[in-house]
DNA sequence: CGTCTCTTTGAAACGCGTCAATGGCTGTGG
DNA sequence: CCACAGCCATTGACGCGTTTCAAAGAGACG
């Protein structure tokens, strides 16, 4: 595993003692991590497997927000006392997370600044990539929208082939509706139309993307 | 001025030193705060008037995120080292903030915990909100859409009359389907529609919610 | 009084959601 | 080993919600 950028700046003693510190889980598939609405008392970090990150809406339906992979975490929410959870986390997959009680997390935090740092960092990253998908939510039409989906998951979550990026998440056509706010419908027509044009492939769950720059230019065009 | 979360917790004492180290700064109408994509090298809370928070797309076009207006802040990014602004501020009318460089508000959030902990919850509790519109965004239609961003509007801007809340915002059509992204034809629409059943009125830009419940109700039944 | 910005309303075109029907793939159990 | 169920993907037809475009009204301001 790359080094996750929460540990980045710090010592190695310090990583020691911050994965000491902290309380291995697995989780099985479909095994809740952190309940939206329920008191925000842990921080973890994935360290195998990927969750995702869903959004339950006032009407009571589930609705996926972003995936989570080895290295990036969940609930910084916790620093803040009192906070809840504005997420849910569920593993996809089988996998394994760290976990720290909010106690544990906020001492360390207090002794190692440059952690507190590398969270407020990314949190803010995370506000910055939530507002450009609102963004686009609220400027984009539907091809475009999808094909961002699809480029920002292959930048989170690719692996560089011969032929091209492939997305290691679990993938369904249902989430990618849910990730860009259209029906399954349409993703699975926008995606025919483009594996027909060779942008990418599809081949039993596994997603690969041919080519990242012509499927940025092919969903301006079709929402043009 | 009611005391902005920013200070709470904070003794008196401690307020006037923030105060005392901030630099008053005066801006005309359509003046720029912060420039989106520039380095944030300053954080500001507003004291006097309103400012509109935008964000620049691809495409070159802005469009507006939320309002902001006294006790607000905005730059929290600027506690970031090498962070960038992801919005750009814009007074809509003749406005005055209080800010701090970056090195200024980095120690006194050192010095004062919890001003440090206040700036967290805030940039936190901003999250959820953007989570909100995202979510609202990608699942419901223009009507909830447009009433949502009315009622938030009105409780986060918002005086009691006797007969109803009205919005301080100085909020165009065209600001409202930014909001929501949606065109400013169909909020005129809506909007008129609403009027018309007595549950909002507009006169000469000043904006009254009569009935906010019905509102709700209204853009839920409409969207169904 | 004229210009500028904001708003209203109508009519037409279109994107996309919705529904229905079908087919492939995976895992499970007889 | 085969049959079944369940899940996911595909494709077409239809209808509705929204956008788009055009044209005109209403204040606000210099």
């Amino acid at each position: 595993m790359k080094s996750p950028l929460l540990f980045s700046g710090l010592s190695e003693a310090d990583v020691r003692d911050l994965l000491a510190a902290g309380q291995a889980r697995l989780l099985k598939r479909h095994e809740m991590l952190g309940h939206q609405g329920h008191p925000a008392d842990a921080f973890a970090m994935v360290q195998i497997g990927h969750l995702k990150l869903v959004q339950l809406s006032a009407g009571g339906s589930e609705n996926l927000v972003r995936f989570i992979g080895p290295g990036d975490c969940y609930g910084a929410v916790a620093l803040v006392s009192g906070a809840r959870y504005p997420l849910s986390a569920i593993a996809v997959e089988p996998s394994q997370v760290l976990t720290w009680t909010r106690e544990a997390i906020g001492g360390l935090t207090e002794r190692l600044p440059q952690l507190k740092s590398n969270i407020l960092e990314e949190v803010m990253r995370r506000m910055s990539g939530v507002l450009f998908t609102a963004q686009d939510l609220a400027t984009t039409r539907v091809p475009q929208r999808v094909a961002h989906a699809l480029l920002r998951l292959a930048e989170s979550g690719g692996c560089r082939t011969p032929a091209g990026v492939q997305i290691v998440h679990p993938v369904t056509r249902q989430d990618l509706a849910e990730l860009t706010g259209t029906s399954l419908f349409t993703v699975s027509r926008l995606m025919s139309h483009w594996e027909a044009e060779g942008l990418l492939l599809t081949r039993r769950g596994a997603l690969t993307l041919l080519d990242p720059d012509a499927l940025e230019r092919a969903g301006a065009a079709a929402g043009e």
